[in-house]
DNA sequence: TGTACATCAGTGAACGCGCGTTCACTGATGTAC
DNA sequence: TGTACATCAGTGAACGCGCGTTCACTGATGTAC
């Protein structure tokens, strides 16, 4: 049963209803990515199949192929900085808590997401210098990825204010934080039968936010 | 000049040292790794012109265009197990210099070969079950791996055992630690233009590893 | 010392494939008069 | 209320490309007798 969903046919969009397919198109190119586990099952031939167009349809709407992987890390780098912020927020008041939280949300929309993650953080846009999509440019990912970012500096910023951290720069110790939280998601994507000791996202937090070991955590 | 450097011809090897192509390949496909900054440029046919053999030859030598990719994440493999110890054994006696050494040469290692490091460590594997080359198969791979590991798990328990540092379980410790490190090299490749404060390096590896801020270090 | 032969290292032409992209087009739908 | 027309959304055929892989082969070199 691996026949490949093709949409036979495709009603028609009506006149100024055009970015209609724009969406169906990311869709599409975020389902094929996530059945794939491999980027490289994005192509625009594979996009147009499973939406029932043609694929040369996908140039009213996408410069190019690139283009879609960048309006698709768009989208999942706005996710992620709303979710971070929203799993923050609805910690509760008390800043270790809040921090925690976020962590846990950053690793669980890695796991969640896997191929997605991939792209987001996989080095792609090294080469994207030049790419836009739509409205759509490099920097403003980048700036999507602060966002990111963001929230987990400014929990840990409360959470030394409030003395439940040890931490003396939060701004660096933030960024130290995220690589450990980037390293865990990316190697449990990559490496899933790696034997994971059981508490690792406790241990790597614990040690890079310089939180005293969890108590009193839910 | 943009020539892709076609050696033109190649003596043919003397009987009994076919085996010589086969380190020529692998060269080869390194030195496209290291210029290309993508692994897509790891062709048989890419490889062949450089070495200045017809695109067939390979398959004396390689069952397919995984093989040679995995022959090469084998070497590298081993040699940063091996420079790991390396780099630990001449930095003398103390523990923690000991720790910090093993940890810069894994630093080290992945920024002087950005692309061999995200093929060892990019999740290209999940999808090579079944592939060997020559002797080499993927579960000797992760092996080698895991020598990498116990450096540096080994080094981390010398700690413990010291003092001078306050993890309780090094193993799982040393597992958090490498994730850090993981995470700084691969997104230090990856997303180069990123602010990185100065200090990150010792910032990560001094959390995760439970050693007192760093004082008396060469 | 000579010769037939097996083996080895590598070749050249060809295959089918899916791809990104281009081009000129079709036909429905809204709009101006 | 009707009609010409511009616009819009999408099509179908075709292009050239580089790829992995196959096949039958060539010719040098070592070996057995």
């Amino acid at each position: 049963m691996d026949t490949e969903t093709d949409a036979g046919s495709r009603a028609r969009n009506r006149r100024g209803e055009g970015t209609l397919l724009r969406a169906d198109i990311l869709a599409a190119a975020a389902e094929l990515l996530a059945a794939a586990g491999d980027e490289q099952a994005v192509t625009l031939r594979a996009v147009a199949r499973r939406i029932g167009i043609s694929a040369p349809s996908i140039y009213r709407h996408f410069a190019d192929r690139q283009a879609i992987l960048l309006a698709l890390a768009d989208d999942a780098f706005a996710e992620l900085a709303s979710r971070l912020a929203a799993d923050s927020a609805a910690a509760g008041p008390n800043p270790a808590d809040r921090l925690r939280a976020a962590c846990t949300g950053y690793l669980d929309f890695a796991a969640t997401r896997p191929q997605l993650y991939r792209i987001m953080f996989g080095g792609l846009w090294n080469a994207a210098e030049g790419v836009r999509s739509g409205s759509v440019t490099l920097a403003e990912v980048t700036g999507l990825g602060r966002q990111a970012l963001r929230v987990v500096t400014g929990d840990l910023a409360a959470c030394a204010a409030a003395g439940v951290s040890a931490s003396t720069d939060p701004t660096a110790d933030a960024v130290a934080l995220w690589l450990g939280l980037h390293g865990l998601a990316h190697q449990r994507i990559v490496a899933a039968a790696f034997p994971w000791p059981a508490d690792i996202d406790e241990r790597v937090v614990t040690a890079l936010a310089h939180l005293s070991p969890s108590e009193g955590n839910s």
